[in-house]
DNA sequence: CGGTTCGTTCAATACGGATTGAACAAATGA
DNA sequence: TCATTTGTTCAATCCGTATTGAACGAACCG
């Protein structure tokens, strides 16, 4: 049965465009949205049938939300269907999708630094690349190593105040 | 002219990837990252050439870069052409970003979520909500603005030290 | 004034990824 | 064993938006 309060539907609608900016699918936050306003856990029926979504969506949904730690699989006595409600503690859930994600995104994007200067660095001693544009590329990639080193120093105070 | 170093291309490519991420245009990420391992600053049509999209493109790109303080726009003696180099200083872009973008997000969201408060409030009065329903939403969303709210407080702090 | 050079705008297209229907697999119960 | 219920998978579709070509307007030059 489709969702008819409206204040719920606000927040839904909400839900799902925060994640449609996160750059994760709108549906996944609106079943998030719901089940965050759902007193008992629902069932993948029930979700897709709240929102008006199909099964499919809400079975790939669920999943993904169940990967980020936002969401529960719980058991419902005398009920073989699967069950899910939300994890509602939000700061937990950002903590989790930093280290989860941000973090080795991070990790990785330094070291992509590196990686274009020993490029530049082999296309110079090629006389593939002009030594002046060279020491300008380094100059900047430099300071852009130095920024990524010192917001990664920052983190994981950043984790602790969220 | 296109891009021939390698190195360059590499950086041209994750910055667009990282835009991407973000919700903005690949082509804003290509931009920025060209010019900011460019020396001299580059006209429109160098970068179109330089990175092989339409002067439609281009045009549009340095736009959205202009308004996000990410390039700007200088003047080339002899040269009737507008010309743009990069903003090399990210941590300051990135404080702008939040500010511009990030914040007034966060503020408009506080006061979504008091709007779904009352909405729930006149939908419990109109019985057109269960009194318990309403209980456990006006719980979840309380616990929902004191995490914004806290969030919001820290969130200056972590301006200072990006 | 024409004729060029530039930059912008906008309707049309292209593209990536979200969503879905249908087929499938797994579990349950008669 | 077969029929039913339930969840997943995947190819096909849909949709939003990035990108483009072409037309336009503005500034400049002879």
């Amino acid at each position: 049965m489709a969702v008819r309060s409206k204040g719920k539907l606000q927040l839904i609608e909400a839900v799902g465009n925060l994640c449609r900016r996160l750059g994760l699918p709108r549906t996944v936050g609106q079943i998030y949205g719901l089940l965050y306003l759902s007193p008992q856990a629902l069932s993948l029926e029930e979700i897709a049938d709240g929102l008006g979504i199909s099964k499919a969506s809400a079975s790939t949904g669920t999943r993904q939300l169940l990967s980020l730690g936002a969401i529960r699989k719980v058991w419902v006595p005398g009920n073989r269907r699967d069950h899910f409600e939300a994890v509602p503690e939000v700061g937990a859930l950002i903590r989790n999708a930093y280290r989860e994600i941000v973090k080795p995104y991070l990790d990785a994007a330094q070291h992509r630094v590196e990686e274009v200067v020993s490029t530049l660095e082999h296309e110079r001693d090629q006389q593939d690349l002009d030594p002046e544009d060279f020491a300008f590329c380094q100059k900047r990639l430099e300071a852009l190593a130095r920024f990524q080193k010192n917001f990664q120093s920052v983190a994981p105070l950043l984790e602790k105040l969220l």
